[in-house]
DNA sequence: CTTATGACCCAGC
DNA sequence: AGCTGGGCCATAA
């Protein structure tokens, strides 16, 4: 959860831009972003994310009203997860993040490319199994000013 | 206060 | 086309 008030106001610029992505496609961390006038600050979309309320949480913003899953990241591809390492002792050990129901922890990759899934979303994979959708089909990236452009 | 760490991104090899 | 390193900046330790 976001500490500063500018922080909570930065999450909910985040979540509110977020719902405005049409069911079956898909858009970027980076667009969301810029979408807010924010171009450097696509870390941070991805910091919102990870803080995203359970739909059982009860706030305004949370896992069943904003659609978490149709953020990916530019190329395209879920990203997964990072594993925490927990220090037992002296040593560090493969760890179990808390959240399950959540839209983070592990194999919240998988959950997210099965959410996709369910709305018509098209994912593939490769021979090292990252999940890819493929942009020029379910990409949403309005606002491309005319100077810039994106890819494909 | 200082370091480390990311649901990221892009320019260069 | 794939890999690497740097930049980014809010949070956590």
């Amino acid at each position: 959860m976001p500490r500063s008030e500018e922080a909570e106001w930065w999450a909910n610029a985040v979540y509110g831009a977020i719902q405005e992505v049409p069911r079956g496609k898909v858009t970027s961390y980076g667009h969301i972003a810029r979408l807010l006038g924010e171009p450097q600050r696509p870390r941070q979309v991805g910091v919102c994310l990870k803080s995203l309320p359970s739909a059982e949480s009860g706030a305004h913003f949370n896992a069943s009203t904003v659609p978490w899953q149709r953020v990916i990241n530019s190329k395209g591809m879920i990203s997964h997860r990072t594993i925490l390492l927990t220090r037992v002792g002296r040593f560090y050990v493969h760890g179990h993040v808390l959240a399950d129901a959540n839209t983070s922890g592990p194999g919240s990759a998988e959950r997210q490319a099965e959410a996709l899934a369910l709305e018509g979303v098209e994912v593939t994979r490769d021979s090292m199994g990252e999940i890819y959708v493929d942009f020029s089909r379910y990409g949403w990236f309005p606002s491309q000013l005319p100077s810039e452009g994106r890819d494909e």
